[in-house]
DNA sequence: TTATATTTGCCAATATTTGTCAAGACAATA
DNA sequence: TATTGTCTTGACAAATATTGGCAAATATAA
């Protein structure tokens, strides 16, 4: 199951022409880690996001962002009672601020 | 932290003079863990959710969405993008029907 | 083919989660 | 005050999940 987050940061390496191993060598990880991140094998930790950000001149908060949607995903996926759920914390959100 | 969930599990429970033992004994764990679990010390399992409605004659739909909805706020508390990635989850959930 | 890049499966180390136990807080009441 | 029953809390161990590295397998390009 591909992930938001890792299709994104696959088309962001390769439009820059950079290999596996010049982000993992940066990110201070093995090659085979960033492949399985892109292709939704695992998922980045997230203190590893604005690095990560950082090595693929990216904006740390769109990548952010689309790895909360696949954390939230994680956890609805397949419920039917996903909506409400999701509804329901919207609602909580908003009266926060 | 308190959560939707615990809170009214906890108002199930007491409304109808159950003590935390009963609950706990039927779901063959520790008191404390069902008090911990209502004060929002922990998380239940999902795999007991649909086991403890039945215990406290719930509706096995409603906590289950109290559960979820507690899970995604963990993901989102205190996250600036919350909003956005919470609005491209239920875009997402809405094209798989 | 050869060389390079990526993917995959498996392992050990680490981290997190889960439940038990024992001690303590608290309220009701004898 | 002492006792009883309920609930809460923290320390701990066991079970589970996650993480990254390695090496082999597979793709891609020249």
């Amino acid at each position: 199951m591909a992930t938001q987050f890792g299709d994104r940061i696959r088309e962001l390496r390769t439009k820059q022409k950079m290999l596996l191993r010049h982000v993992a060598s940066q990110l201070d990880v093995d090659t085979s880690i960033i492949s399985k991140i892109e292709r939704g094998d695992r998922q980045i930790k997230k203190e590893q996001i604005a690095v990560l950000a950082e090595i693929l001149k990216a904006d740390k908060e769109e990548l952010l962002t689309l790895w909360l949607a696949d954390q939230l995903y994680n956890v609805i996926e397949g419920e039917p009672m996903a909506d409400e759920a999701l509804k329901s914390v919207s609602k909580k959100i908003k009266r926060e601020k």
